[in-house]
DNA sequence: AGTATATTACTGACTCGTCAGTAAGAAATC
DNA sequence: GATTTCTTACTGACGAGTCAGTAATATACT
């Protein structure tokens, strides 16, 4: 009667194309997106494959088996995010509050991207069965951070602009604050002190706070 | 020829014992170990049953399934974890200094006792299986402690100790920088920052740069 | 140009191991 | 021996991984 379906239709789209340059990287953002709801274990590589507009055994083309495509996209991941975060820095001339500032702005639209709060619950689920993918991360995006931080904490302390903090520690004060309000304002249904603000307020409630603790310090008021 | 092995051999050990009140604590505990270590989906009923010195079947006489399993251990955990920190709590008499000094030294080491990481990366990882959970332990252990520190900070500004900063933000920033690290404490393996200190020295870092930046306000030195 | 043939990219139904959940019956206790 | 608690052996569903077959495309030839 009707043409049968697996015909190729007259004049139509093909049912599929080939398109072996882009499938690592449609399998890869699907990968994020699938492991990332519901983890390496729970997630389904049918999904991952339905998500990225392919078929399960097209991932098996690309990638060995599921582990690896786990391993596969959590490196993909981080690689392209300390490549956007490079991607426009500029060494600021400016001073070192302002320097600092610029990076906070940068770090919070970081910490807020839709990838970010993902790869933080997978690689810290996983922290066991994947602790080289956890170390990995913590030198390139954690480490790599504090360093940077530290750098212009140090400079600023030299001017006099901040206060003698070891500049070390002056970093991971700042990151953490940094990185746990970036998860709780990713669940805001779920963490009601986070609720009524934007993420521009939390920025600034950020800034000034951390900027209170590293300022020179004063002379207290006489009492 | 020799007796039978399972027949209960005459003036010995029974190979098992009926004791229907201590099972789901047990179990309870075995869980929490398991899934905290293998995630939700990952996690072996039979693993559990093991660990808690008893058969899998076992587990299905007090819970009903494994989902359910996993809530009552969280919702379990998370009271137990409550009941903990309230048992010899007592409002200090001393300055709002002691009172958050003494707060700050109970918390870490809440961070610091073996339940707390697991449980935070379970309920971050199950977050979108899980939402009810993630608000119960959100309310009752992060809103919980961000009053009792926002109470504490709201009484050292009205005495003058502390500037006069918004003791809900105050709250947050001290929390915030203690949880994450309690976690690259847990992992020092993985987190370099972290990897030479001790709690004790992690704890002291957080309490002079968390008073630096609420310590009363000063009179700037001339310049 | 068009047509035949070879190659590559992809599909989807199948297998096979794993594990949550069940049921039959053994061991402890009353 | 009656009852409760627990074990062991089983079942069935589910999903990772495989592979025979097919659709798309490239190349060779006319």
């Amino acid at each position: 009667m009707s043409s049968p379906s697996h015909s190729t239709p007259q004049g139509q789209e093909p049912r599929w194309r080939r398109l072996p340059e882009e499938r690592p990287r449609q399998i890869l953002n699907a990968a994020l997106e699938v492991f990332g709801e519901h983890g390496l274990a729970a997630a389904r590589l049918d999904d991952i494959a339905k998500r990225a507009g392919l078929s399960k055994g097209t991932i098996y083309l690309y990638f060995p088996n599921k582990e690896e495509l786990f391993r596969e996209m959590v490196r993909h991941t981080v690689v392209r995010q300390i490549e956007e975060s490079e991607r426009d820095f500029e060494v600021t001339s400016g001073s070192a509050t302002e320097t600092l500032t610029a990076f906070m702005r940068r770090y919070w639209t970081f910490l807020r991207s839709s990838q970010f709060a993902p790869l933080f619950r997978l690689i810290h689920a996983e922290i066991h069965n994947f602790p080289d993918l956890a170390r990995f991360y913590a030198e390139e995006v954690i480490a790599r951070g504090h360093r940077l931080v530290a750098a212009i904490i140090a400079r600023g302390i030299e001017v006099g602009e901040f206060r003698p903090v070891d500049p070390a520690v002056a970093a991971r004060m700042l990151t953490a604050p940094f990185v746990m309000h970036g998860l709780w304002c990713t669940h805001r249904d779920c963490f009601a002190s986070v609720a009524k603000k934007t993420d521009a307020q939390i920025l600034d409630e950020l800034m000034q706070f951390y900027f209170h603790a590293i300022q020179a310090d004063a002379v207290p008021r006489t009492g």
